[in-house]
DNA sequence: AAAGCGGGGAA
DNA sequence: TTCCCAGCTTT
């Protein structure tokens, strides 16, 4: 059997009532659509309910004021979408009678309506046979069919979208469409798909090939993260220094560094978060070494060092010689530190006193 | 082509 | 924590 008469024929029978599914009004339609971008059906059911009870027609939300758009809107999250939909009531309030554009091209020069949206409402109320590609068909078609273009290029953009016209039921597009997006949110789930009883087990590329936890291929953009670290560089009286073993998971793990205190931000750092991290030594005087801190770039993170010279009572053996640092393993921006650092600590101390400032 | 925009639930 | 959700708009 062809895969959309499948996909129909297991939505007929798995389907979820919701209100929107009753109509094929493009008020109510346009209006779930909108709410359902980048949202679950749980999440967006009481703003749809709360909207029609509202505004019960487009002439009723075109009446209300932004505001209180959205004011209902709130708690919704990407208020541009209520900025835009109360933006296009009035747009079709005002310009057509409050009837909407009935095709795919007309409804994409809406605001707030791109491609997905328009093929939605066009392809539900009037039948037009434009295929959505939202979430769930980047997952089921990438499966099924085995299309390992990253859906987060323009490429797979295109190549998404022609698949997916390819496949779908030109006779019924409305329904098809529903079908697709909803195998995808019931059986075809991002994690933990219920392969073992679906109807595509015999064909399905990624199950055939065990590869259903590697699609859709998506390009991971690296994000970074900012992190702060302010190195608390300990000169004791009995002229010694502080190296603890970096045991945690992470970065660095098994290096030695200066005692570490991070931050959330470039903050200044008070006297007793510095007494509580060298408890055994009591501290006399801390001041910064490097007003603007040193950005280290790793792939994920980027961070902001800061380096607090504190000199403290004796601490005998809890240190070690600062002589001695040299043989630890560190890491580079502490090695170029203490680089820097020696020399005005050795040749010019009166200098580095005035840097310190 | 990439970034910005929200809030919530699941693993 | 990370990922993803019935995406669209702007840069």
């Amino acid at each position: 059997m062809k895969f959309s008469n499948k996909l129909i024929l297991w939505y007929l029978d798995n389907k979820r009532d919701l209100p929107w599914r009753k109509t094929t009004d493009p008020y109510f339609i346009w209006l779930s659509e909108i709410i359902l971008q980048q949202t679950k059906i749980e999440q967006g059911m009481p703003f749809y309910l709360s909207f029609i009870q509202s505004f019960p027609t487009v002439f009723d939300l075109a009446e209300a004021s932004e505001h209180d758009v959205l004011k209902l809107w709130q708690g919704l999250g990407y208020y541009s979408r209520a900025r835009n939909l109360h933006h296009t009531a009035k747009f079709v309030v005002d310009t057509n009678k409050g009837i909407f554009p009935s095709s795919y091209k007309e409804l994409l020069k809406l605001k707030g309506i791109g491609d997905y949206t328009a093929s939605a409402i066009s392809s539900i109320c009037f039948n037009e046979p434009q295929a959505v590609v939202d979430g769930n068909v980047y997952r089921v078609l990438s499966r099924v069919f085995g299309l390992q273009t990253p859906r987060n290029t323009s490429k797979g953009i295109k190549d998404f979208k022609e698949l997916a016209q390819e496949v779908m039921d030109i006779e019924n597009s409305g329904t098809y469409n529903q079908a697709i997006m909803e195998f995808g949110a019931l059986w075809c789930k991002p994690r933990n798909p219920s392969c073992e009883a679906c109807i595509f087990q015999n064909s399905c590329y990624a199950f055939l090939n065990k590869q259903v936890h590697l699609l859709p291929v998506k390009i991971s953009k690296i994000k970074v993260r900012n992190r702060f670290f302010n190195y608390l560089v300990i000169l004791s009286s009995d002229d010694k220094t502080i190296l603890k073993q970096q045991t945690q998971q992470g970065i660095w793990k098994n290096l030695y560094e200066f005692p570490l205190v991070e931050t959330s931000e470039n903050s200044f750092l008070r006297k007793t978060e510095i007494q509580n991290k060298i408890p055994f030594a009591s501290v006399q005087t801390a001041s910064l070494f490097n007003e603007t801190p040193i950005i280290h770039k790793l792939s994920h993170q980027h961070i902001h060092i800061r380096f607090w010279i504190v000199k403290t009572s004796e601490i005998r053996d809890y240190g070690i010689c600062f002589s001695q640092i040299a043989s630890f393993a560190v890491p580079i921006v502490l090695h170029n530190f203490i680089t820097k650092f020696s020399f005005y600590k050795t040749v010019n101390f009166d200098t580095f006193e005035k840097l310190a400032k």
